[in-house]
RNA sequence: GCCACCUUAGCUCAGCUGGUUAGAGCAUCGGUUUUGUAAACCGAGGGUCGUCGGUUCGAAUCCGACAGGUGGCUCCA
């Protein structure tokens, strides 16, 4: 297994190098950065100088990789004294590998500590000690600063398609010139390489951008401004339902809610520290009657450590948990937002904790058990990242503080027997956190879930409470989300669930369609509507003058969880015969005619339970 | 913010290299039909072609700016 990873890499790796003498042949002037494999692909940072590449020339460029695989041109390696690579990197105009090559030779390795990793197979060194010699690999007549691995030939490399062409700053720094990062997949066999474009087909079908709108979940306006999503009535029923089962988990475990206004003066971002690291993400707002500056919130601790820091605390009031649930504002870079997975406007299922070090163990277990508690019922695996400190000193606060503080962290996850790594240098410079990485039906890891032990801001605003010996303590902070920012989860439930929600979760949980118009029918559909609503379900009726099937398929279509076609049998006997929509019945269909009270119970419960498949029986 | 690309009806898209009143399907509305589990039939309305400016006898089509979007980069407390 591994052994045929590390071949696919290497032949992922070896495309690279076949494109990069592809796009030479095509333009002699390119001039090239780094060209790794990565997890479906590889890529080849590029720079043609004024000529840009464009998704225009990927045919030209595939034809030209066919005929350099056609050529089967052996890959061989070579290794050359550094002075010399640095020599040979002049002379064949390629800046950037000089620049890598001359880092090499002062520091033995790669200054960027995060590419490092990436440019594995691209860069000659990566050990400590000062480099004498560099690797280089030839096909043909190009020749690569390039530490390998390689297939043997051209022609043993497998299916490959180019994707994407974008835009790289050279070594990931924005003040580095841009390169054009030109993107491809490949895989061994032209089956594999086809499941896995059918594999996006899917995920684009699932993007929640696209259903968002065929659900008719969300919006966007120009006039109101871009990162700035409106919900809808259906979208509006996800957030109440989501918010509302974070605030039922957090109330159960002792949390309170609190309200804040949306603005406020500057000076206490000033006061918390934020506004000197995120000033320039600060909505600002202006009186036009008083003088103050005040800003949009863009976090909600300093409001909720105001309340805290009202009035003398007692340590016999500790843990004090504030939670709510309202929107925060970040002014995110024009190019960074998309979608609803990163938003001007975004609403957190915040809340804050003040409790003494002591409790900290206390408090980091009942947040985690509500966390899995919470994706539980979504139905989603997750494993959880302890992010610590490393040896630097970015950190503010005790090294003690921060030492027992971890070790309680780890401890917890143990317990709970929670799926978890580590990973240092991750923690906030403020404190150590456990974020919870969850896993989607396509296999993809988001972040949502966090919880932060926080020992400075509780340092930056005094807050104080007064210990059994009477004397004045330093409570600590932990701030946590069960869902994370919820427009972001949203975007990833909505592409986990492909918009088919669970009945809980549905903005239409039935839909009642008409065989007819005429009074006995529409009499029908609006009592069952009334009984429904009196048990808090939401229902639709389609009394539309269309065909049967017709209706049938838009229920379908707008994936409500149960269909009831009612007409003169089910007048009569007073029942239903529910369609259920696929993913929820237990083993195929789930029959028969059913009581409409009944019926309407059962669903009701559902709701209630917050279940995942039907229980009408099959 | 940076690079590439995109913007035609509510949605999905056609409209070749600039040339008379800009098209289709779905959706909407009206009529016929009174329908039984994934699309009945007929008809109608709907677009200053993202906005502004320029080139041209003539611009949806070419150029520029701006806005919005997509894919990345950077960022994500």
């Amino acid at each position: 297994m591994a052994e045929k990873d590390e071949n696919l890499m290497a032949m992922r790796h070896s495309l690279a190098h076949i494109m990069a003498s592809a796009v030479r042949r095509l333009w002699p002037e390119a001039k090239f950065g780094v060209g790794p494999a990565v997890a479906d692909g590889f890529y080849y940072d590029i720079d043609l100088g004024d000529a840009k590449l464009s998704e225009e020339d990927f045919a030209k460029i595939e034809g030209e990789m066919r005929k350099v695989i056609g050529e089967d041109q052996a890959f061989e390696r070579s290794e050359k004294p550094i002075d010399e690579a640095v020599k040979w990197a002049r002379e064949a105009g390629q800046p950037y590998k000089e620049e890598l090559l001359n880092d090499l030779k002062r520091s033995g390795t790669t200054v960027a500590k995060d590419l490092d990793r990436e440019e594995m197979g691209t860069i000659a060194g990566g050990s400590d000690s000062a480099v004498d010699t560099v690797s280089f690999y030839t096909n043909g007549d190009f020749t690569d600063l390039c530490r390998g691995p390689h297939v043997e030939s051209t022609g043993k490399v497998g299916a490959f398609k180019l994707l994407r062409v974008s835009g790289a700053y050279w070594r990931g720094n924005e003040k580095n010139p841009q390169m054009q990062r030109l993107y491809g997949v490949a895989f061994n066999t032209d089956k594999e390489l086809r499941q896995h474009l059918q594999m996006l087909e899917e995920a684009r079908k699932r993007d929640h951008r696209r259903l968002g709108q065929e659900l008719d979940l969300f919006v966007f306006s120009d006039l109101v401004g871009s990162g700035l999503p409106l919900f809808t009535p259906r979208g509006t029923v996800l957030r109440d339902e989501l918010l509302g089962f974070s605030e039922e988990l957090q109330r159960a475990a002792g949390f309170q809610k609190v309200a804040i206004p949306h603005i406020t003066k500057q000076a206490l971002y000033e006061k918390s520290g934020h506004w000197d690291k995120f000033g320039e993400e600060l909505f600002l707002v202006r009186s036009q009657e008083t003088s103050d500056q005040f800003v949009l919130k863009p976090m909600n601790c300093p409001h909720h450590i105001q309340i805290y820091a009202a009035r003398p605390r007692s340590y016999r009031e500790l843990p004090i948990r504030y939670m709510e649930s309202t929107m925060q504002y970040r002014d995110e870079k024009k190019g960074e937002l998309n979608g609803l997975s990163r938003v001007r406007g975004i609403s957190i299922d915040d809340a804050h904790v003040f409790c003494t070090l002591e409790q900290i163990e206390g408090e980091f277990t009942a947040i985690m058990n509500m966390i899995k508690d919470m994706y539980g019922v979504l139905d989603m695996r997750f494993r959880a990242r302890l992010s610590f400190r490393d040896d630097s000193d970015a950190y503010l606060g005790e090294p003690a503080n921060w030492e027992k503080a971890q070790a309680i962290i780890e401890d917890v996850a143990k317990k709970l027997e929670i799926d978890y790594f580590i990973e240092e240098g991750e923690a906030a410079f403020y404190g150590p956190k456990i974020d919870i990485m969850v896993t989607d039906a396509l296999g993809r890891e988001w972040q949502c879930a966090t919880q932060q032990l926080d020992f400075v801001q509780p340092e930056r605003f005094g807050l104080t409470y007064v210990a059994a010996d009477g004397s004045e303590q330093r409570p600590v902070m932990v701030h946590k989300a069960l869902l994370g920012s919820f427009e972001r989860f949203l975007s990833v439930y909505i592409e986990h669930t492909a918009g088919r929600f669970p009945v809980w979760l549905a903005p239409e949980q039935i839909r009642v369609i008409t065989v007819n118009q005429e009074d006995a029918t529409v009499e029908f559909a609006d009592k069952l509507a009334a009984q429904a609503r009196e048990l808090g379900l939401r229902l639709e009726i389609d009394n539309s003058n269309e065909s049967v099937g017709k209706k049938i398929r838009a229920a379908e279509v707008w994936k409500v969880p149960y269909t009831v076609v009612v007409g003169e049998k089910e007048i009569s006997s007073s029942s239903v015969v529910p369609r259920i929509r696929q993913d929820l019945a237990v083993n195929g269909d789930a029959g028969g005619s059913i009581g409409v009270e009944q019926f309407l119970k059962t669903v009701a419960n559902e709701a209630k339970s917050r279940v995942h498949k039907t229980s009408l029986h099959g």
